[in-house]
DNA sequence: AAACATTACGCAATCGTTTGTGTAAATAAA
DNA sequence: TTTATTTACACAAACGATTGCGTAATGTTT
């Protein structure tokens, strides 16, 4: 029963003619005769012919595969990302290959590595936490692959780049939180090791600044990785302060909403005695009580620009000279973590 | 600044040996000279080489390619899945290529194709709700390229799956409410064209019957898609029945939250005048007030499983004969909204 | 020193397509 | 009918690596 695969040759042999003609035919190429290219058709598929892509692409010079290297693909914002580059791909007909670098430079490195044997067309990148050198990367340009960045980019590299104006979304969030009354503002910011979380705390101390407010070290706590426990933790630390933060911005969902599961079990109210305020819109965010306010990130879109973008590059590689930065929209989804008084119901 | 790609014949030249020795100097091959082999990989890495996998993998037909074709990435089940497969398959020296069907058949049949042609070592699949013709994956089958399905599995193809028991799970679940003191028990039902909802509802049905309570078809409600409006659609119709349901299962998560958010804003409280159970373990069910009584699915493990056995089978394709069905273990998940009197805190 | 074994490498075919070029046969123009 | 043009296909060389087999050069044994 081992059947081995349907080539062109065989197809070839059946027919009396040449692979090439099967080829040609395969392809509705205009010197092939009408009836040639329709016997070659209707036999190719029922022989279960398949091409094969290795062969095709080796000969072309082409591959189609566009890779992907993100941290971990079972995060909210990473599966929606990929989710629209993959949408977008596909549609453009290419593929996407997947690699997770679990945050681990190691791994990240080996991805590329892998990556660039697999002759992908082109990449897009999600940086790990620990990365900090950037060779693994180079290879790429070294090489006229296109790379496009996403979200964690890489400032020291020269590439293509899809970010959000996280310093932006943190002064909107944080002078939403002033503009609902809050005075003492706190802050649980991600790792500093990171562009994305240090523009967002950056933003956070501007707009108080901004609003005659004058930022104090204590008021913000420096997290690992955001996690639901350090949230808590942050949480326990500021509700115990003699004089208590009434609003607290955190620089993601999960910790924010653990802020507020923290709040309310230390027996205050959000958001009329703290009001909370996330970042990304993951799907928790609505199911929170109180709803929490949060900054959509549009993920899904960063995924498509990424997309686009890098098959720009692979379809027409005299663009490719400049590096450019795509800043996708964010929006300030106010919900009740934040809404006194009233409740929006929906 | 165009650098085409380094390759073995470039190497060669400069070392004045034949192509031949750097690819067996590259593998570390017995015959080459060690000061040869040291030389040609200190060359290769000077010179920026990467293997050309395409032209390797067309010469040693094998493509180390998993394809992976799933309804929609962005869904936690499946991220988490692939995540797991990802692990597997990786530590192991595979690719993952994952192809989104967004539940479509017509998306599918394209993504099967684009398989085959892309030489893939192994397939790991998990349908979209729309396929109901399993002609696009015989495809695999008859050209000998391991098929593993998983979750939403086909039965009438004979293949090796990676299940869990829906059946058994449904009835936990039912007998729970029913030992907490449920006397009328509602169920949220799934697709029923998908083998894995029919599988839950009969589970449920058949844990009522087992404990002497008569299924009323009145107490089920039929979804589409288990969304959350569809959930809320359903909580109405049974909370303003004259014979209110004291506990309601749902097939997944997001429709079981919505439930309790629903019974919530009918003046009811949750889980002492209705109880409620949902199926997946979700992050947001550890989120919602109160927390969600759940079924934990193992995604991660069961994409490791079916990782784990299509990788075997394309290993050792003697084994291939019989078609092998793995059942994944399953938890019932103890969470608030089925413990009345004492809250458990965490 | 002759005979043999070992070491270290080269040659050339091969994987399945694609594609530039060449060329019979068929058709059209003269 | 002869010449020019088109049509429809075949030939063969790629693409970049792998690998069985052959063979010089070196080393070992008697």
């Amino acid at each position: 029963m081992k059947k081995s695969k349907v080539t062109i040759k065989e197809i070839a042999e059946k027919l009396n003619v040449s692979p090439s003609t099967i080829s040609r035919a395969l392809q509705n190429h205009p010197s092939i005769g009408k009836k040639t290219t329709s016997e070659v058709q209707k036999l190719a598929k029922k022989m279960g012919y398949y091409p094969n892509s290795l062969a095709a692409n080796l000969r072309r010079n082409k591959t189609n595969l566009i890779g992907v290297i993100i941290p971990r693909i079972d995060r909210h914002f990473q599966s929606l990302a990929i989710s629209g580059i993959e949408e977008v791909a596909s549609k453009a007909g290419y593929y996407v290959v997947i690699f997770q670098s679990n945050n681990s430079y190691e791994r990240e490195k080996e991805n590329a590595r892998m990556l660039m044997a697999s002759q992908a067309d082109g990449v897009i990148a999600c940086l790990a936490m620990e990365t900090n050198n950037y060779d693994h990367l180079n290879a790429f340009k070294n090489n006229n692959v296109p790379l496009v960045f996403f979200d964690r980019v890489c400032y020291e590299l020269e590439t293509h780049k899809v970010v959000i104006d996280d310093f932006g979304a943190a002064v909107k969030a944080t002078e939403h939180l002033i503009s609902i009354g809050c005075k003492r503002i706190a802050h649980v910011a991600g790792n500093q090791h990171m562009a994305i979380f240090r523009d967002r705390l950056r933003g956070y101390q501007e707009a108080l600044r901004k609003n005659g407010i004058l930022p104090e070290d204590e008021l913000i706590a420096y997290t690992e990785d955001l996690s639901r426990e350090e949230g808590a933790l942050a949480a326990r630390r500021f509700l115990n302060m003699q004089a208590r933060p009434d609003g607290i911005f955190c620089s993601n969902d999960t910790s924010a909403i653990s802020v507020i599961q923290e709040v309310k079990r230390f027996g205050l109210k959000v958001p009329d005695d703290v009001a909370v305020i996330g970042f990304s819109n993951t799907p928790s965010s609505l199911i929170v009580e109180p709803a929490l306010t949060t900054i959509d990130d549009h993920a899904f879109e960063m995924g498509q620009a990424a997309a686009r973008m890098v098959i720009r590059q692979i379809e027409d590689p005299q663009q490719d000279i400049a590096s450019e930065t795509i800043v996708i929209r964010n929006d300030l989804v106010v919900r009740d973590s934040t809404l006194s008084g009233e409740r929006n119901v929906d």
